[in-house]
DNA sequence: GTCTATAATTCGATAGAC
DNA sequence: GTCTATCGAATTATAGAC
């Protein structure tokens, strides 16, 4: 039990790490094996071993859990901007696997499908949850605005929509997801 | 004048769409050289040839004009459904530099810096004319849910937002885009 | 103007010593 | 468990023949 680990499991999440900091920065393409094991402090050939390849590695740190709240449990028009507080929340504690996703899906089909994937198993139950009709469209048009001000943020670095928490993008946002939610189409 | 060309336009035009098309699907870094050559039927140093380095290439195809309209001679509650439509409609005829930038972004600074510009020069200054306040702001959030909605139907391939023109898209998204607009903000 | 041949890199992946 | 050495493939880019 006090003996030493046999598998370095720590050496694992210190590639796993850097693998995802990387990936969020540059994408899949301009994310080198050489590079991850750099930043890691170890051989490139460590991470063969510890991931198989590169696809295995970009599939081990870009699968990951939304945590959602559960929107049912909250008053109906406050949903909106709990939702995009929540986002901003995470991106603001470095949590960034919804960037390794948004980075490297332009280039990346598999990254594509587990994008699709992520939506279709938590984003879209919650949204069917509490919408009356048209869930699917919902769900889609909130997908659009959330990621985009992802890409903005992230990506382009636009400087409104950048700053640690913008109070104002919060309530702007937050309404139109609110609109997107329960809004009639005219 | 009747005479045959000695320099070939057509060639470089031949060019130009196939790396249009290219960049647009794949992304910078999956385009190479000789796919380019290939789709356009002539030999990869021909490439070189005309625009010098791929990054030449890459700038020649991905600077482009907007088109927007005149949005201060519509009638204002019009404003965010026509820009929507706008978009949707460019997209449909297959006019697809926004989303060679939107693709080239996620690995590609100078895709990025183009992009800043673009917005800076021709999205801006429209909303400035017709915003009554926080135009800087407003565009932005603007360019997140149209950029948004691009990468969803173009990348992501959403089904409810990649049909050729939904009509509740432009319904829903056009509100949107008029709440970014003109909306207070609670 | 167009193509052939190839230089110069860079990267993912493997084999094997310690 | 970690690293050295290297292979093989793919890519941008260039030099030069026709």
């Amino acid at each position: 039990m006090a003996a030493a680990r046999i598998r370095s499991d720590e050496t694992r999440e210190r590639i796993a790490r850097a693998a995802r900091r990387l990936f969020a920065e540059h994408g899949y393409e301009r994310t080198t094996i050489r590079a991850v094991a750099g930043e890691a402090g170890i051989d490139p050939s460590m991470v063969m071993r510890y991931f198989g390849s590169k696809e295995g590695l970009f599939a081990a740190v870009s699968s990951f859990d939304l945590r959602l709240p559960d929107l049912a449990a909250l008053p109906r028009e406050a949903v909106g901007r709990a939702l995009v507080r929540h986002f901003l929340t995470r991106w603001e504690q470095g949590d960034d696997g919804l960037v390794v996703l948004l980075r490297a899906a332009s280039s990346n089909e598999e990254a594509r499908a587990r994008m699709r994937e992520i939506f279709a198993s938590q984003v879209l139950p919650r949204i069917a949850g509490i919408a009356e009709d048209e869930a699917a469209l919902r769900a889609e048009l909130i997908a659009s605005q959330i990621l985009g001000l992802a890409f903005c943020r992230f990506v382009l670095r636009l400087p409104h929509l950048s700053g640690p928490d913008a109070e104002a993008v919060v309530e702007r946002v937050g309404s139109v997801v609110q609109f997107h939610l329960f809004g009639a189409a005219r």
